[in-house]
DNA sequence: GTCTATAAATAGATAGAC
DNA sequence: GTCTATCTATTTATAGAC
């Protein structure tokens, strides 16, 4: 019964399961929503027992809630502007609209789960949405705003409500991703490659508010 | 027991009574999603026990689908482009724009409960959202796309390929809309009006995409 | 056409052994 | 830390009376 035999048993150290039983859950409620997802699928996807889920939260809603912190630390979304701060520096406004469109795309490909975790708390009307849309969303919408103000400022571009330039173009953004994600998986319908739609959507959106 | 009694009780004529459950069925299913939703709930709300439910629909499921004819016949999405047949004939390209956004958005508010019910059963991965995306989306794509080529053959707009143009105009619309229904339901936070976005997504696509 | 009553299965959650 | 066994409430669905 020494240490030496711990390896050879299925025991997890606590926090190893935990992390474990969040990951499947997440993936289980980003496919099924929450009330689609039982506790039980997420047992056995986690190849333990629903007695064990419920030493480790203590409900279901415990669960679901705690999936927003694990994802949050363990990547979320990565600061959309810190791989296009080159751009932003030298004010390459192509650079930096084709930069984020790039982007986001990515992470919105490597975290489908996620994003669609997120479109069914935000259809569910949980707290988890809300948080994330003022965490993520308000943020964008401050620092994208604010970089055209600047613009505007330098007399680049039109005098639009630069808010309004910014739905439009996270408009075009989470279009193109959630299509590919909800209805047209493999791009077998439409064949927009990412490059393409990031490289046309900022040209369209710069030749559309420059002066 | 003569007829003259009927109107004084609870019944309804076979088909009245389908139709009510499937209106407050589809408020309920949109709110909740189907999961969420439960048949004693949607017995409730309309005012009948489950078991007239399961009269009038095989099950659960059948009733989930049966919403789709139900929207399809009742009124669906207006053709979103008989109400600008006039600009599309006179090639008043802002006017096609701008009108199509407004309609829109005045359809997206009008039938929230679908909106919401579309994207519900578009995680869920249920026919519904296929039929629909099918129906509606594609045709969309088709019909805009042929204006934008016939546009682009007069020498009008540049020669982007057209299914993403369309994408980032819809992108544009559909954002717009998902934020009001999903997040900023009273226009609260952000204050964008739907006459001021319509204007200025036109404008900003059209001065995006023209010569 | 609608109801009450009830069946059968499944849901979330806990007790207590190991 | 995990399991088996179990409890209670809920869920879908049906039978049969009116």
């Amino acid at each position: 019964m020494g240490k030496s035999f711990e390896n050879v048993t299925t025991r997890m150290a606590g926090d190893e399961r935990r992390k474990q039983i969040l990951q499947v859950a997440m993936e289980l409620f980003s496919k099924n929503g929450f009330a689609g997802t039982t506790t039980k699928k997420i047992a056995q996807s986690a190849g333990v027992s629903e007695a064990t889920v419920f030493k480790h939260f203590a409900n279901k809603d415990a669960l679901y809630a705690d999936i927003l912190d694990y994802k949050a630390c363990s990547h979320g979304f990565d600061n959309p502007f810190s791989e296009i701060a080159e751009e932003l520096k030298a004010k390459d406004d192509f650079g930096v609209f084709n930069g984020m469109a790039l982007n986001a795309f990515k992470n919105h490909r490597e975290d489908q789960n996620f994003m669609r975790l997120l479109l069914h708390s935000a259809l569910e009307g949980h707290e988890l949405s809300r948080m994330f849309f003022e965490s993520f969303v308000a943020v964008m919408y401050d620092f994208l705003g604010s970089y055209i103000k600047q613009r505007q400022k330098d007399g680049a571009f039109r005098e639009i409500e630069p808010k309004i330039i910014v739905r439009s173009f996270v408009g075009m953004i989470i279009h193109h991703s959630l299509s590919n994600i909800l209805w047209d998986r493999e791009q077998k319908i439409l064949k927009i490659t990412d490059e393409d739609a990031a490289k046309e959507f900022a040209t369209i959106l710069l030749n559309g508010i420059k002066k």
